[in-house]
DNA sequence: AATGAATGAGAATTCATTCAT
DNA sequence: AATGAATGAATTCTCATTCAT
């Protein structure tokens, strides 16, 4: 409080609702990857912050919707990045679109340590809370529902017999969330590059046509 | 367990400590489905059980390490049915090897909520607490080892081009992940059928002359 | 109040600030009788103010200096209103005089539900605040001494036996917060006409020939 | 904690429940005559009781809890004592049954000073509490009640012209209130013994045959 | 070995007050 | 003079752990 007055310089100053707002859920977000979910404190996420205790309630009301806004932030980025490669007219063909896909899950903005920390923490607790449990209902299906469609056209063009675009998807959409979840457990053993392999190797196996086998 | 074996006057006086210890850890499973892990307290654990208060830390010593033991006890619960599968000599094929080990992913036994619920709990704290880490990694690895070492012979016995048994067994273990998972998050979107259809297709597609579609 | 008294000028600015200040007083009020003392915030005042946070600890400030002011308003508006009476050359008889303090007493400007909550809650906490307690005590004394005054003038007139002014009045001013107490507390028991009719019959059965029963 | 080994002695000693409760009952009247209702804390009463923080919680479950039940301790106790006199046979008159239920209202174990700030203090809040206002109101009509039988008995014996029990009753009942209230606000101005007179006067001149004016 | 009342550290939340704009 | 975001002390409540019985 005394020793520094270099640093307080936007301590005290007002800042848009907004930023506030973010700055507090980033913060949620790096204290989650450190603590764990139960481990995660106001005090610590303000003083992550760089702000003082009250702060957090006054733009989140309490600790519960600040999580809550925390899930859906990680939650809404994902899946508005899958949105938009499903809505970018850029790519040309299904191949490439279900490329663009494969690479967006193991992108770097993506597999960062601290948002998957994030996923998996509220998996954890979304059965005992029903508001984290319909979120992440909720974009689980956004998702699926988007491969859904990429395989369904994948088929149809490629007349793979035996393959069922419902059931890829499920598929795609589980081995995504296994993989980020063994990146996490295991990173000594499943590094990101093998997970990208991984999950290739499955759809290589079930479009050959449309994915080839990593060069 | 280990303590005792000389005399069966111990053994029967050491046998009610087992039980004890048992029914704490089926108490903390009921308990952690129901509230999660951060939700589950001693005194609900012990109320669950029907016993004292004080009961569970003079099994366990504290808190922590009772929730350590009952992921133990389930991680152990898993490995040891699928040891069972590799060790039983009644498989006479390899194919049939892997059928049964997809049989069991999926078997009643080992999808029941209540378990399922304690992995995912688990998984979710395991990043900020290294113990929890440790042992699901542990788990993970050795189901990772008997899958590959089964997917090795398959592709050795079938001639697969382009399939790596290390490469399918971390997909297979990651897949059945993430399925116990939806099964946790969408149940009246992905049923168990529909789970294990989509695991054994995942199989058919790398493995087709060992594990046949779905009929 | 106290600075300006020089020029119209300062004294049109300053009507302002008296304005603001009763503004608050009367927010404080409603909010008292919404929320109890305790449940009153500076944030509700000044909500219910329509002003900014701010405001309130620029006009009195603190918390307490408001709430001080308060009661002030309340006990001065209740005692310049008997003092007027007291003073009232247009009643002729004391007889006259006690009946216009028996009206004024239950008047709908005295028994408003919102300053019978004040009253209440500033008693309520009086006996831990000695600065509440002394605004009490003064109007309450100030109140009886001008009972005082009336009951001796009809003891002497009427030659009353028995009677003494002093108890007199100490019964009237207590049986008259009593009832304003009972409204409050009792609404649906107690009517504002038998509460007048109660305190009338006290005084009719002390002061008959004063005092007439009601009709 | 490592200070003292005499003053422990009872302090973790298990006690019956109700014990325990009263106890805690008891400190927190204490603490609201010293500190008001909305300054008592957890912390306070426990102190004062001389048991730790957590007590409170564990015999109450919350503070609001025990407050309600701390003006329930207090209410229930002055009816009792009134309701003991109502059925008393040892009062063979009107007139001595009344002249009890005076004394008892200004014995020293009603007109205790941290009692009386405990009514007050609830008063003060209840109209923002519909807990309180529904257990001084049950307590205001119980009171109320015993009164009018009294009054009745009386009027009808002592054939009073103009006297009407119900408005009776409803005057003593404001007037208890307010002399308790007075007591409390202006010690030095009325006396317990005054204050006494003063309600003996006011059944006096409604009752001249059941109750002589103070000798 | 078993019990459960008692403890007290730790966390969320509230809100009067401050102060840069 | 007015605003309202920001602060942080104070308070309630929770719950793992202890320990007398």
């Amino acid at each position: 409080m005394s020793k520094s007055s270099k640093t307080r310089k936007t301590s005290r100053r007002s800042l848009p609702r907004e930023v506030r707002r973010e700055q507090l859920i980033l913060a949620t977000i790096k204290c989650i990857e450190k603590n764990g979910l139960s481990g995660t404190t106001m005090a610590q996420v303000t003083r992550e912050a760089g702000l003082s205790l009250g702060i957090a309630n006054l733009h989140f009301e309490s600790k519960d919707k600040l999580l809550i806004e925390t899930l859906k932030y990680i939650t809404e980025e994902y899946n508005l990045g899958l949105a938009a490669i499903m809505e970018d007219d850029r790519y040309p063909t299904t191949s490439s679109r279900i490329e663009a896909v494969l690479k967006f899950d193991f992108s770097p903005a993506v597999i960062r340590k601290d948002k998957l920390a994030v996923w998996v923490a509220f998996w954890g607790e979304a059965r005992a809370r029903p508001t984290y449990q319909r979120i992440c209902l909720r974009s689980d299906l956004s998702a699926e529902d988007a491969t859904r469609k990429l395989f369904k056209a994948a088929i149809e063009e490629g007349r793979y017999k035996n393959q069922d675009a419902a059931i890829l998807a499920s598929g795609y959409t589980a081995m995504i969330d296994g993989l980020w979840l063994d990146l996490l457990l295991c990173p000594a053993h499943l590094t990101k590059k093998k997970a990208r392999k991984v999950a290739r190797n499955y759809l290589a196996n079930a479009l050959p046509d449309h994915i080839p086998q990593e060069p």
